[in-house]
DNA sequence: TTGTACGCGTTATCAA
DNA sequence: TTGATAACGCGTACAA
């Protein structure tokens, strides 16, 4: 058992209630007193009890995060930056995964709602809506990114931005362009699909579900997805992965072969992650901003939980950063 | 303010008490009660507040963990492994990262001392023994991975890790072997630093600082210590990387300057993960049991916690896995 | 089998 | 300026 107000109370000769005003720079105590608990706090090394605080006041200092999965650096920028947004309002912001599994992800908001967190924030969410019909739902907030169907979320255009990537290659030439998954039905797949599928017709060229090969998010997936592209009779002369981890396993994959990026292949990313700029050849990739969408979430948050309701849906618009991983066809 | 137990009571017309056996599922109920109390406990959406439990029994069910920085993905990994092995015993695992800031993370164990957490566990710390000198530091048991020096504390033996891969590669004839770091004075850093001169030493091969090149880490820092290397007089002929993302950073530097890994270029990493094996060429590295490291840590955190104290630091020993980035001098 | 009473550490209100 | 008291939600010892 730890120090607490009490025992403090006891030394200085003083009432509990005392203490407490004295350490929290109350303006009605004496100079003396003050100086007196707050040297004797010091001396005994006594720490708050966050516990004790935020059952009496009914608020807490601590903001959950729920992350599908650690292994998407996507995913841990946005974590980082949720944290920056954070920083300086005395809030903490704790983090765990639910393993892309959605009873998982159940469980541990749960898990923060029985701790009474300040908030979530539910990153890349397989039960999006669900938490509409949560029993209590009033009673913490809840934001989702990447979950545009959920009305309080925070998201990229997937779509818009796969159709700018798309122009582009199609612009530059290209009519077999080939498209990595992640290998999960999530909606931000669906829509990124979408927008691929969208792109092809209105150009009118005809879809080959051949060149739709499964990745897993990463970069071993993107090495995967090499000898199947180059297995096929006609071949691609362009591979939209969809993120940027997949893009870096697909030039790895190509370069090990001996084939070169963009001479051979053009190679186009998603997200823009640090990585992009500094890989070799640079990534074009469809920049996410995980600094604007930390923010937002965030700021969501914090209106949700000053009683706010009328909020829509926030979609930030991605930007296609064209660098050296792709070229027009000669 | 959400839906407490007595808020059951009133509505059952019970006393509080009652609601608190009924749903501990205590033997000294009646089952009707029981029915009425769970069903109505349910309706109303009742979830029961860890806060107060937290407070009256004096324990928590929350393991805190802190990490250095989430781009790494070793750490990274640890998280998930710790998770796992905390897994079903109803525990839950919180992450926060302190940012290579050693103020962040005093500040962020402090978070999790204010909030009695039933223990913290910090991945890469950078306060290292100074968590003995805590004020109160009994009522919450610390856990140190990579930090050998600390008492309870799991680690890799870095030392001997560099070593096997060292000579192994003079093994192969290699003379010349650069190593770049990770660019932070960590105590891992040092510990395979040393490693690595004295396994040079050891051999009789003269030391040449100029093949001692700074990374940041991740794939960025191997990329960009490639033309450094590439610029020396006396050039290396086997790279010796501080951890497998610097080493894919380098192999992608040298595919893309037209080089061959491994008939141009040794390279050898350090972690062994999961991309290590997929990578192309596939990565020798020196293996770091993530699962292993997590799993000591977190018996490590019961045990403290059950007042144990004659805990010595555990020293795994890591394996040299050799792949395909690496071939002897011809 | 159920109800009453108390305590956990803290803050807020009211009285002194 | 300080002290006493109640309250937050839950668990438990004891009484009924």
């Amino acid at each position: 058992m730890s120090v607490s107000i009490k025992d403090i109370a006891k030394r200085a000769g003083v009432a509990p209630s005392t203490v407490s005003r004295a350490l929290a720079n109350h303006p009605r105590i004496s100079p003396e007193t003050r100086q007196l608990i707050q040297n004797l706090a010091k001396e005994l090394g006594y720490v708050p009890s966050a516990v004790a605080r935020s059952l009496v006041s009914n608020r807490s200092t601590t903001i959950g995060v729920a992350v599908n999965d650690f292994l998407n650096p996507f995913y841990v920028d946005l974590i980082s930056n949720i944290e920056e947004a954070v920083q300086g309002e005395d809030y903490h912001v704790f983090v765990s995964s639910f393993h892309r599994n959605r009873e998982r992800e159940l469980s541990l908001t749960g898990a923060f709602f029985e701790r009474r967190l300040a908030g979530a924030i539910v990153v890349g969410s397989l039960v999006d809506n669900g938490y509409l019909s949560w029993p209590n739902r009033a009673d913490m907030p809840v934001v989702l990114i990447s979950c545009p169907a959920y009305p309080f979320s925070v998201s990229v255009d997937n779509y818009r931005g796969v159709s700018a990537a798309m122009t582009y290659l199609i612009e530059a030439g290209h009519r077999r362009i080939a498209f990595v998954t992640q290998g999960h039905h999530t909606n931000t797949e669906q829509q990124r699909l979408a927008g691929y599928r969208a792109s092809l017709a209105e150009r009118n060229i005809p879809p080959d579900e051949t060149l739709i090969v499964h990745g897993d998010g990463g970069i071993t997936g993107g090495i995967k997805a090499v000898p199947q592209l180059l297995a096929l009779p006609h071949r691609p002369t362009a591979i939209f992965c969809y993120n940027d981890m997949t893009a870096i396993g697909v030039i790895n994959g190509l370069q090990h072969q001996g084939y070169k990026v963009p001479q051979d292949f053009s190679v186009v990313g998603f997200d823009d992650l640090g990585i992009a700029a500094a890989y070799s050849p640079s990534l074009t990739t469809v920049r996410q901003p995980t600094d604007q969408l930390g923010q937002f979430a965030v700021n969501l948050l914090y209106h949700l939980a000053a009683g706010q309701t009328h909020i829509a849906p926030q979609i930030i618009e991605p930007e296609l950063i064209v660098r050296q991983s792709t070229a027009a066809i000669c």
